[in-house]
DNA sequence: GCAAAAGTGTTCCACCTACACCCATGT
DNA sequence: ACATGGGTGTAGGTGGAACACTTTTGC
């Protein structure tokens, strides 16, 4: 059960907060949106935005809100957003107990920078897979929220049409091939991929006459549109997370 | 960024409590654990288990503890325990607003009844897909999150060695893919299963002599031990959950 | 012509499926 | 004997990995 008889008073208040990791594709790199946190703790890191859910939001809606505040983006209505995990570690804001429902958010480009609402700066900054990089060791535990929000999103894209979240309305099978190997890590051989995608009803459908070049040179590809499927039967695995130096029954590989 | 400036006590109070789904094998049949609430709202009704974070405790420990109190398990260390999703709408308990964490676990098999700690009463179920069943309707949205937890228990089978933690400790591969079956609601075939198991290292290893009569009729099956490996590749994907009719695109929309 | 990217074809192999068949045990 | 479940063997199909090859553009 949820509520027995209860005091709603009687214990230090627990604060619920949303923490958001924003990520989008720009010039061949997985961003991440980033703001500078104004004053302590932490004051001058780079922190993941979020704020407080309001009274009567619940912690989708409150994701939302502050997804729109600081992209600055306007139709954040179809942007994927999805729920990560809940932090609650006594600790982890040292001034009050904070419990935090992080979101993992796809953007597919996010041309316009965002003004801060109530940060002092928010900026789109290169992800760094060992939580270092550009931006340093982020504020509370943001770099733990934000390495399990990555993951997230490589094993989701495993198994799901979520790739065309990243990409523009209109899009190439070069592009959304570039959306696995930015987001793993990985080269993916175009030919199979190509394969894969088409071969999956639902994952894109093909804009008839459409075609563009992408690179400057080269063949101009066709452009497609996400298509209505949401999730990919057989999946697109990605290549071997770990090696497996050996095992009991090896046949030939 | 968690919290800037802000008046802990500024706004009516969030509670945040941890809600359980707790599965197990029973008789051939799925389980889930349920309470039977003593007062209202929903009183007379079954709900999930679960209660509220102390001041100095995280979800997961306050959702251990609550496994405990529930099932009356002693080793609670070891069990599976995951954290699903939280559930925050501000109408879920009509008092005042609850966010609560939900988390699913497995447990080998509940021989003892638990004492109910606070609750009026506390039993193992059989579980029903449709969320009808032997119990009702649950109290609260426990409905959803417990037809949530079955979704995300039966989905990590297919690519984690998850099914180990509803055996006891030692097993036959007739028992572990009885999980498999029980959980998917499909039959699978023995043969392919067996060498499908075995072929994944670290999923299981025999225990060298030992051997069990399983269902009074048969060959004794050899007994084998959880082994050391988490995730399944590749993984064991349990038959098409749709049927997908035809059309090689636009099955909704 | 050359480089680069799109797009097509083809081969090999891992793995899944399905069944057939033997083994050990209780009734 | 026979039913039942454990365990082994094997043939066929699907699909992914790897790679050769053609097409269309910019330089």
């Amino acid at each position: 059960m949820s509520v027995q008889g209860y005091d709603k008073y009687a214990y230090e208040p627990f604060a619920v907060t949303v923490d958001l990791a924003v990520f989008t594709l720009r010039s061949g790199r997985l961003h991440i949106l980033l703001v500078e946190r104004g004053q302590e703790p932490y004051a001058g890191q780079w922190a993941l935005p979020g704020g407080f859910l309001e009274p009567d939001e619940a912690a989708e809606e409150a994701a939302r809100r502050e997804l729109a505040e600081e992209t600055g983006l306007a139709d954040v209505a179809g942007l994927h957003l999805e729920q990560l995990r809940t932090y609650s570690e006594p600790g982890r804001d040292p001034r009050m107990r904070v419990v935090s429902v992080a979101f993992a958010a796809l953007v597919p480009d996010a041309p316009q920078a965002q003004g801060g609402g109530d940060a002092a700066r928010a900026a789109w900054l290169p992800y760094e897979e060992g939580a270092g990089g550009a931006y340093g060791p982020l504020a509370f535990d943001h770099d733990r929220i934000l390495a399990d929000a990555h993951e997230r999103i490589g094993g989701k894209l495993e198994y799901t049409c979520l790739a065309t979240a990243f990409c523009p309305p209109e899009f190439t099978l070069g592009e959304l091939r570039q959306v696995y190997e930015v987001v793993w890590g990985t080269e993916l051989d175009p030919a199979n991929f190509r394969r894969k995608v088409l071969a999956t009803p639902g994952f894109v459908e093909q804009i008839p006459g459409a075609s563009r070049l992408t690179g400057g040179r080269g063949k101009p590809a066709a452009l497609y549109r996400a298509g209505g499927a949401g999730s990919l039967h057989p999946p697109l695995l990605r290549p071997a997370p770990e090696p497996v130096p050996d095992a009991k029954k090896g046949p030939s590989s």
